[in-house]
DNA sequence: TTATTTATACTCAAAATGAGTATAATTGTT
DNA sequence: AACAATTATACTCATTTTGAGTATAAATAA
């Protein structure tokens, strides 16, 4: 079987780093230059020295930025041409794994050089809705997509998936890779242009990044909205000791909506994922009891996470 | 950053191709020589002639078994040292990409040579809880799991995880990767063995395959079921027409475990994912009713899959 | 004609969900 | 000290969803 190629490959591993800050859905971001783009941790895989691959990942991560990594995931392999404009010249073709890690919200390392926590939001603007639809979708994205891709036969039933019709398919948040597809495919993004896939030269949507990065992070984002519907995994996000409101806000930041408190406060204590510490966070208002995340007895819990819903569907006409 | 491994890297790329037939989960499978262990259509991804991995991949499928894919998928790419024994000698390091493909139930394309379909369940007969609780389980898989694994420090809390504790830690089916992984590591299974990683002379659980081909299946198999939940993936397990008893007995064979009939029904024409055709089908017993899968109007649709339940859990106390 | 088999319809109680209203406990302001 | 503002928390209530049946219908096989 091991006929070979007759070209040899190079595998990059990139990570993108997530973390929850102040409000703020931030990822570890890095700019090699002055005011290039810039880029995510990332190296390629050595399996002399890197065992596994995520071995080489935190290899990567450790000298590049300073961060501890709690939870680490794999994405994706990508593996098509043409997406890793930038990359050094090396005869070898590139393949790229993509990594989700998360990161607690207090850990320190801010020193790497070039390194900084980014607000993933202004590469996605259009993925925020917390205060509700953003108008550049309205206002810009659906006209341009619907213009640029005309041409393509099955365009309009994937833009309807992706960003959502009227009533019949809703906007679903875990699209964030389908999407920045769509916007790239469009020539709507700025890789897309230095890609050679368009020839436009106007400043494309949010900010652009080397290589495939930004591809990555929609991926990531994509996956960790999934995630959190099935797996505890926000709890990664919070610093040890959390007021259920700060979890709350961290839910929003992630899936980009908003949440009502009641309601929201109901499903997490009756999922058994908290236990109150007996503390309360004095701020403005009536003080917040303390919580911890709950790995009681039970070192892991595959229950289910914390379920969060867009609001009830009115009927379906027959 | 493409400061370059000094070694060479060969992609694999291999695919397990399912499908249910006559109430039976199959999957593809090869067999080289007569009586070696049984393989997946696979080969070397060639950047020069694929400029995808999913270009790659059809090539090999079709080379190797005939077989018409509906849904492709990648699953995982894996590259962790030692679990390529048996692999044609090549002095380069290997990375094995697994792929998931549907085939529709009537396909033809049973003719390519040394192609069969196997039941996938007799490589993992610890999945099958559609007759109750597979016997194996207690009777010598978790018995031997604590007793091989009794050094490690978590090995309890993993195993617990995957395989479901009593009644806090319910069984997931989702997590077939899980446990074929511990199974592994515990000895039990024969790939384990091979690898060098266990002495043992006695027969491993279910049957093995080359390469770390079973692991690809266990990860296939691990995320169909969950993808059931929440997209309409079982419809490219079916073909054209079908009764709601054959896609509860087709959703059953993937998620490996039993349903309610009246609730099935009620659950599945609530979703509006089907459509009746007006004929019916008739066997023993009443006839039933022929439905299509709608993809009606919209092209495709992002609904929600079939959620689909273990049972009411007892109020816990408290 | 009757038993058997399968499909389909309907019931019913429990639980989960969406959307509030009501009340409590603080801090900041007058 | 009184009160407004702010935030947290408790509770209500109508609907919907879910699990688990019972009842009935329409065929085949004996």
């Amino acid at each position: 079987m091991s006929d070979s190629g007759t070209t040899d490959i190079l595998i990059d591993i990139s990570t993108a780093i997530l973390r929850a800050q102040d409000g703020v859905l931030q990822f570890r971001a890095l700019q090699d230059a002055n005011d290039g783009d810039k880029r995510l941790p990332f190296g390629p895989f050595m399996p002399d020295r890197h065992r596994t691959m995520e071995i080489g990942l935190r290899q990567w991560v450790r000298e590049q930025v300073g961060v501890d990594l709690a939870h680490v995931e794999q994405l994706y392999t990508f593996a098509d041409q043409g997406r890793h404009h930038g990359a050094a010249k090396d005869e070898r073709h590139i393949v790229s794994v993509g990594y989700l890690a998360l990161a607690q919200d207090n850990m320190a390392a801010e020193d790497a050089a070039g390194a900084a926590w980014d607000d993933l939001y202004r590469y996605f603007p259009w993925e925020d809705w917390r205060d509700g639809r953003p108008e550049i979708l309205d206002a810009m994205i659906l006209p341009e997509l619907d213009k640029r891709l005309s041409g393509e036969p099955l365009a309009a039933a994937r833009v309807r998936l992706a960003f959502g019709g009227h009533d019949d398919t809703p906007w679903d948040e875990e699209f964030v890779l389908e999407r920045y597809e769509l916007l790239y495919e469009a020539g709507l993004v700025e890789e897309a242009a230095r890609d050679g896939r368009s020839k436009d030269t106007a400043r494309g949507l949010g900010d652009s990044m080397q290589l495939d990065h930004r591809r990555i992070l929609a991926t990531a984002l994509g996956r960790l909205r999934g995630k959190l519907k099935y797996r505890p995994v926000i709890f990664d996000l919070m610093p040890d000791r959390f007021t259920l409101r700060a979890l709350q806000k961290t839910t929003e930041l992630v899936i980009g909506t908003s949440l009502h408190k009641q309601n929201f406060r109901r499903l997490v204590e009756k999922s058994g994922f908290v236990e109150a510490t007996g503390e309360t966070s004095r701020a403005r208002g009536r003080p917040a009891e303390l919580f911890r995340f709950r790995h009681g007895n039970r070192a892991e819990r595959p229950l289910a996470g914390l379920r969060v819903s867009a609001g009830r569907k009115s009927r379906a006409p027959k």
